[in-house]
RNA sequence: GGGGACGUAGCUCAGUUGGUUAGAGCGCUGCCCUGUCACGGCAGAGGUCGCGGGUUCGAGCCCCGUCGUCCCCGCCA
């Protein structure tokens, strides 16, 4: 194939921008064939760049050698156009295409480069085979979907940063090689050549960082980071991921959240949707109570509170425990279930945490008559609507703490909430389309950017974002007993609770909050420990010694007695706010270069093998076995 | 670490109870076609049924193992 030069020929304008304004012009437009439709003396090319798709002609009369060389173009052949726009006949006007008004009548046609027939077309809407796509990961980024959600990427990071320096913010960049940082997840590591035998670590979040940039009084700092966790992949978790991290002096938690409240909206409008502030708040325990989860999806039915509807007699004969909470949860417009059915759905429930399913309410009716009308006008169930009871099962002990203390949730009430939330979503994922609650997000998302008036969506109807607040401080382990911090071991404790930090640890509230939007945890962050009395009481409850904190944290700890003003924070996850806005339904769409479930980067190849000649110069030695 | 789904032509998939030479649509190649825009028409090429082993007269189909992709639990802010 004889192949074009480009010569010193410049491209006048993008496919996308030509509309009616441009007819009678003369354009180099270049770009990639998108189809080619040959009718013999008469061909069109659709010619596809980042901004859109615009038909080319070749008329055999009008242009005899361009419309030769178009016969031989083929899918993705990269060509220049050198031609006049013009007006097309009412008749041939497309209206599905942005650029339909208009075409491009030839005088030259370049080809500049040719292509392989590709393993699958960027010009398709359905593409299946991931694994394809990703290890071509090119030739999927061709595709205008995938453009689209990599701009919309482009525009939320710019207008977060825009919003935040606008805050006062200052980005600054921390460390990619560091040292194993205190929270909870593996690291990578990266083997060092001068220090044989030692390793850096790529840093799980820039927490230290932060928190030591405040004690250098740079009052506000963020970051759009990039974040390392080796464990193992989810739709909304990769091993490496971006997140907007942010820290400030002085700030009361509410000081926190009208910052992300801004810079959130601010997202959200770059995105053509109008998200109101504040958010609201609720707290750790009533978000368990009403949602059985620390992430609530507030586009659905609230869990119900129905212990009080059962005598302890009606308990006992259901084998419920009376001590554990007995709740209704409501699906809406499912529909009446066959015993077939429900069978199918008991795998969505999970016993293992001591929980019992009561799925067949018709059988509970008879027995109960009375009560279970007043569980449906508890739950406010509709006819149609599905409604399931999760309780306690008295025949099987959970292993977990019993003791109710300073009127929080015991962990077995917790097993029994979280086991009806988690069967809430299960529940509500398998009949998306009868209740239609998920819905209405995807339209809000797919009408973004404004009706016809330039208005923004309406957020408040499809996106419920939520603080979630006052986490406990400690959690149980109970394989080691011991208390656990639940966060990294520098978030506040409330002040009021300070006193039973070691007394009575599982009463203690954090200063921690997440941001929870539709199901999704989108970030969280505390007010953080600013006291060498404080950070050391809580390494005690913790049973650390102080030999270990200082071996662990010790350059944190001094940098601590060196003048700390109180601070605090967020970091909110990147890829998880873009896969909202572009109804995703995971982060491989919004990250141009994903991992797969393995961690591999298929169009790499990517963990490899490495020579021996490297692993020599790092004293670095695979183990037998 | 555990559970589940999937793997057949370049792609998306069908393939009956284990039975002759494994099919369709799209794509691809060639020819024809001056208003298409998922163009159309005619003809054609294209298969290690993921891989390895087993059962069987006979395996795409059954069994065991293994690899890969996806989803979930564990793990992880």
């Amino acid at each position: 194939m004889e192949l074009d030069l480009l010569g010193n020929l410049q491209r006048t304008h993008s496919c996308g921008e030509l509309d009616l304004s441009a007819a009678g012009k003369d354009v180099v437009v270049m770009g990639w064939v998108n189809r080619r439709r040959d009718h013999g003396n008469l061909i069109f090319l659709d010619l596809r760049d980042r901004s859109g798709i615009v038909q080319i002609v070749l008329d055999k009369e009008l242009c005899p050698l361009a419309h030769a060389k178009a016969e031989s173009v083929r899918p993705e052949y990269v060509v220049a156009i050198q031609g006049k726009v013009r007006r097309r006949d009412a008749a041939s006007v497309n209206p599905n295409m942005a650029t339909g008004q208009i075409e491009v009548n030839v005088g030259e046609l370049k080809i500049l480069n040719d292509a392989r027939t590709p393993p699958f077309s960027p010009a398709e809407d359905a593409i299946g085979n991931e694994e394809l796509r990703l290890k071509y990961r090119y030739i999927d980024l061709r595709r205008p979907a995938m453009q689209r959600n990599v701009i919309l990427r482009h525009k939320i990071a710019l207008a977060i940063r825009e919003n935040l320096a606008r805050q006062g913010f200052l980005e600054i960049e921390t460390p990619y090689m560091t040292r194993s940082t205190p929270e909870g997840a593996r690291d990578y590591l990266v083997p060092s050549r001068v220090h044989p035998g030692e390793f850096y670590a790529l840093p799980q979040s820039p927490q230290l960082f932060k928190q030591i940039l405040m004690i250098s009084g740079l009052d506000r700092y963020f970051q759009i980071a990039r974040c390392f966790r080796d464990e193992d992949l989810r739709a909304d978790r990769q091993p490496e991921f971006t997140q907007i991290d942010l820290e400030m002096t002085f700030p009361q938690q509410e000081t926190v959240f009208r910052v992300v409240e801004s810079f959130v909206a601010a997202a959200f409008h770059a995105a053509g949707i109008a998200l109101p502030t504040p958010f609201p708040q609720i707290t750790y325990d009533e978000s368990v109570r009403r949602f059985g989860s620390d992430k609530p999806d507030m586009r659905l039915p609230e869990l119900v509170d129905i212990h009080a509807v059962f005598s302890s007699s009606d308990l006992e004969t259901l084998m419920v425990d009376p001590s554990l909470p007995v709740i209704a949860v409501r699906v809406p417009k499912v529909g009446e279930l066959s015993r077939k059915e429900r069978d199918e759905n008991r795998p969505l429930f999970d016993a293992r945490k001591g929980a019992k399913l009561i799925d067949d309410l018709k059988r509970l009716e008879k027995a109960f008559p009375e009560a279970v009308a007043k569980v449906r006008e508890l739950a406010g169930a509709a006819p149609e609507d599905l409604l399931v009871i999760v309780a306690g099962d008295a025949t099987t002990r959970i292993e977990a703490s019993d003791t109710k203390i300073a009127g929080r949730l015991t962990e077995r009430e917790i097993a029994i909430y979280s086991s009806a939330g988690s069967l809430r979503i299960e529940l509500a994922k398998k009949y998306a389309a009868r209740h239609g609650a998920f819905s209405i997000t995807e339209r809000a998302v797919q009408n973004a950017g404004g009706d016809e008036n330039g208005n923004l969506v309406q957020g408040s109807e499809a996106f419920f974002p939520i603080w979630v607040t006052d986490f406990p401080m400690f959690e149980h382990d109970a394989e080691t007993g011991q208390w656990m911090p639940s966060h990294h071991p520098f978030t506040s404790p409330h002040e009021e609770d300070m006193d039973r930090l070691v007394s009575d640890p599982s009463s203690v509230r954090a200063r921690y909050y997440d941001l929870a939007m539709n199901g999704l945890e989108l970030g969280s962050g505390s007010i953080r420990i600013y006291r060498k009395d404080v950070q050391t009481k809580i390494f005690q409850s913790l049973g650390m010694s102080d030999e270990e904190a200082k071996e662990r944290f010790g350059f944190f700890l001094e940098a601590l007695e060196y003048g700390t003003p109180p601070h605090g924070g967020i970091a909110l996850g990147l890829d998880r706010i873009v896969m909202i806005l572009a109804g995703a339904q995971s982060l491989r769409e919004v990250i141009a270069f994903p991992k797969t479930a393995r961690a591999v980067d298929l169009m790499v190849d990517a963990p490899s093998l490495v020579s021996e000649t490297q692993l020599k110069e790092l004293q670095l030695q695979r183990r037998r076995s």
